[in-house]
DNA sequence: AGCACGCCGACT
DNA sequence: GTCGGCGTGCTC
């Protein structure tokens, strides 16, 4: 017997789980994942729609308590099935279970979240009401429940569900028997809270730049031609995409289309959305990380109902139940925070073109610093290349010096801020200007490089950083190799080697010691913690309120501020040398953003790099804004190491409490993963072909005392991959693991492991 | 969410 | 003993 598990599809939490139900033969062949079926449920078996979600072979409960699937609605909801088939897509590419991306993809509407609210109200006049009370109350001691409820209710005739069964404990039947006999009456209020409430809509705009036009036309061209594809629009800082966004937007809601634009969550102001609002109105909507799931909600369900038709949101607005998406729009693309960190590991800009091709809409990628994946598809023609190569008004890039810090060591001094630096954050105070400092804590998993001569340690044979243990071990995470911390630089042979550290409280010690006279504001994760933290030191920035603004990466998002005319970036190499194989894309993206920042307004801006690594491409690709010669680079490199997009990588991490278990199941999986290699490639198969390095210890190879383990697989064919975690699943469901042991999937991560 | 079940006090 | 009110727990 098979049996189907299934969704239903009340929202409450407790039903917040899996049913099962048997097929009957009639439906055997048209039963698919995914699909809305109606089920008997509960004692009086109600017909209810539910979703399939997986098949099983046996029954998980009492098998005479499964009951059958009824049928099939005929009337499926468009976007529910749009969204199911999405669903679908996701747990193949990326490695879950229906369940989880079902999860992912269509909102559980979470107790609190229901903001569709339930009023009752009086529905007989006072008298009657009156009447029935004292005839309850001549039953003494009977009705107590209803005598309440009466009582409150002559008081107030008007009042929310909740406070009834909340505050004054009466149980639903007691409503629900009131109102059978006509004696009050239940209604929903829908009370949506509208994030964008109370901004103006401007008429007029900006009109586009010959540029921007020219972008602008060739997607219209093909969008009126039906033809719709993924478009990268490169564009450099301060070139005005947003423009070209909005242009593209109109073209889009005049056919009658809706429309989803994807921020990174650090990026998502107030300003963004103003920007939005000025120029769309009231059909724009917003989604965030600090909504309440409740609020959420609202917002999904305003798209539903056709009152929105543009949604602004990070990954998760991606599944924004539009039901004619006709555009995504992608701004900064390149952003890590794309990537899911929870299964599915799903990264929005695949899933965005996905959800693209399955009902017919383009997508348009944004970014000054494109991901070197989306260069390569583009410069392959997969992806259709957009430029906007000068700044819209025609502001020159700035000018941009690179120090050599060895060279400073050298000459004696030994601070952290170079002479050249010095003198130019003096001269801005002088003048009255303003001055970003950025420093660069990515990727702070201590590796060692030599202040004298800049060198860094890294593995011989993935051309990785290695990282600094206690007691003086050095590691490579992709592959394992170990060796002990050099007394002595291997390249020079100073001894001023050992782990870079600086944060941005030391920064601002030293800032505040230097310019006594400074006003210094410093954002990192503790200073933004409070509700809008963020926001607040942004705007005392923009203000004028301070000289210096002392910052991590989250100053270098996208925020205008004219009267920056100075932006030092402290230690360059910080991002360069993390483990992993995306360190230097890394940090050429932030190096580019920063110095984007600088002479937004009038005044010439000009950036300050410093590092040890004066000759590596990202930091001169950097200098000289010239992102080309970055990807030439870049891309290179990643083809002679087989990493991604020359290749795919599939990461399977292993976690248990238990040591042994995380080290018996990943040479177990590591075992598999090789035979699996051989059955597929025979025993001389391409050597570049499913490249299998591990199992080693993760990054952070303990986390609150649970192991953690990797494999890394690479193949230049993402379906080898897939079949490979096929595979691996598949042995893992044959052979059961420690409780507590798990293998997650991750494919071409953006982050390190 | 909606339904049945069983406990409890009041009344024939 | 029986009947209605009311809270609780379960639903494949």
């Amino acid at each position: 017997m098979r049996y189907a598990d299934i969704i239903i599809d009340i929202s409450h939490e407790k039903l917040d789980k899996t049913f099962q139900y048997g097929i009957p033969p009639e439906l055997e062949d048209q039963v698919r994942l995914g699909m809305q079926v109606w089920i008997p449920f509960g004692n009086g078996n109600r017909r209810i729609r539910g979703y399939v979600v997986e098949f099983s072979e046996e029954p998980k409960v009492a098998p005479e308590k499964i009951k059958d699937i009824a049928g099939i609605p005929k009337d499926a909801i468009a976007i529910e099935t749009q969204l199911i088939a999405l669903a679908a897509w996701m747990k193949e590419h990326y490695g879950a279970t229906m369940n989880q991306a079902l999860k992912t993809v269509i909102p559980i509407k979470r107790r609190e979240s229901v903001r569709e609210k339930k009023e009752v109200h009086l529905n007989v006049s006072r008298e009657v009401a009156q009447r029935e009370l004292t005839e309850l109350m001549a039953r003494k001691g009977h009705s107590m429940a209803k005598e309440r409820l009466l009582k409150e209710l002559l008081a107030q005739p008007v009042m929310s569900w909740d406070t009834i069964t909340g505050k004054l404990h009466i149980s639903s039947s007691v409503i629900r028997d009131l109102e059978k006999r006509g004696i009050l009456s239940i209604s929903f209020i829908r009370s949506y809270r509208n994030p964008a409430e109370g901004l103006e809509q401007a008429k007029d705009h900006v009109p586009l730049t010959a540029m921007q036009q020219a972008a602008v036309d060739v997607f219209c061209k093909d969008y009126d031609r039906q033809d719709y594809g993924t478009y990268l629009l490169h564009g450099v800082t301060g070139s005005g995409k947003t423009e070209v966004y909005m242009e593209m937007i109109d073209h889009v809601l005049s056919m009658g289309r809706q429309v989803i634009v994807l921020i990174p969550e650090i990026a998502l102001t107030y300003q963004t959305l103003m920007r939005f609002y000025r120029r769309f109105g009231a059909q724009v909507s917003i989604l965030n990380s600090r909504m309440s799931p409740g609020e959420r909600f609202d917002q999904y369900e305003r798209a539903k109902s056709g009152e929105i038709r543009i949604m602004v949101g990070p990954r998760s607005a991606l599944f924004t139940p539009f039901e004619d998406v006709g555009l995504i729009v992608m701004d900064e693309e390149h952003e890590a925070s794309y990537k899911s960190e929870t299964v599915p590991k799903y990264h929005a800009r695949e899933t965005a073109i996905a959800r693209a091709k399955m009902c017919g809409a383009s997508v348009v990628l944004g970014s000054a610093t494109p991901s070197v994946e989306s260069y390569r598809k583009a410069e392959l023609g997969e992806y259709r290349l957009l430029s906007l190569p000068v700044r819209v008004a025609k502001q020159p890039m700035p000018e941009c010096e690179v120090v050599d810090l060895r060279q400073e060591l050298r000459e004696g001094n030994r601070s952290i801020f170079s002479r050249s630096l010095q003198e130019a954050i003096a001269q801005r105070l002088e003048r009255g200007e303003q001055t970003m400092l950025f420093i660069n804590r990515r990727g702070m998993a201590g590796f060692v490089s030599c202040r004298a001569c800049g060198h860094v340690i890294k593995c011989p044979h993935c051309d990785v950083s290695l990282s600094l243990h206690a007691g003086g071990r050095m590691q490579c995470h992709y592959c394992g190799y170990e060796t002990a911390k050099p007394e002595r630089c291997p390249s020079c042979g100073s001894k001023y080697i050992g782990g870079f550290k600086a944060g941005t409280q030391k920064i601002e010690e030293l800032v505040k010691q230097a310019y006594p006279k400074a006003r210094v504001l410093r954002m990192d994760m503790d200073t933004t913690r409070g509700k809008n933290g963020h926001q607040e030191i942004l705007s005392a920035f923009s203000n004028q309120e301070a000289d210096i603004l002392i910052g991590t990466q989250m100053i270098v998002k996208g925020h205008d501020f004219p009267n920056v005319t100075l932006v030092g970036i402290l230690a360059a190499d910080l991002s360069l040398n993390s483990s992993d194989y995306r360190s230097s894309e890394r940090t050429f993206q932030l190096l580019t953003q920063a110095a984007g920042r600088a002479g937004r307004g009038t005044k010439p801006g000009r950036v300050i790099i410093q590092t040890y690594q004066p000759d590596h491409y990202s930091v001169t690709a950097a200098a000289h804004q010239d992102y080309e010669e970055f990807y030439r680079q870049e891309i290179f490199y990643r083809k002679m190491m087989q990493y991604p997009p020359a290749a795919h990588m599939l990461v399977m991490q292993i976690t248990s409490p238990v040591l042994e278990d995380a080290l018996e199941l990943s040479e177990a999986l590591a075992e598999q993963a090789k035979s699996y290699r051989k059955a597929v490639l025979g025993d001389d198969g391409a050597r570049n072909r499913l490249q299998i390095s591990g199992p080693t210890e993760a990054a952070i190879s303990r986390v609150n005392d649970i192991y953690r383990r990797v494999i890394y697989i690479k193949d230049e064919e993402y379906d080898s991959l897939i079949g490979l975690k096929d595979m691996a699943e598949k042995f893992l469901l044959e052979h059961p693991i420690g409780r507590q042991s798990y293998v997650w999937f991750d494919f071409d991560p953006m982050n390190g492991f």
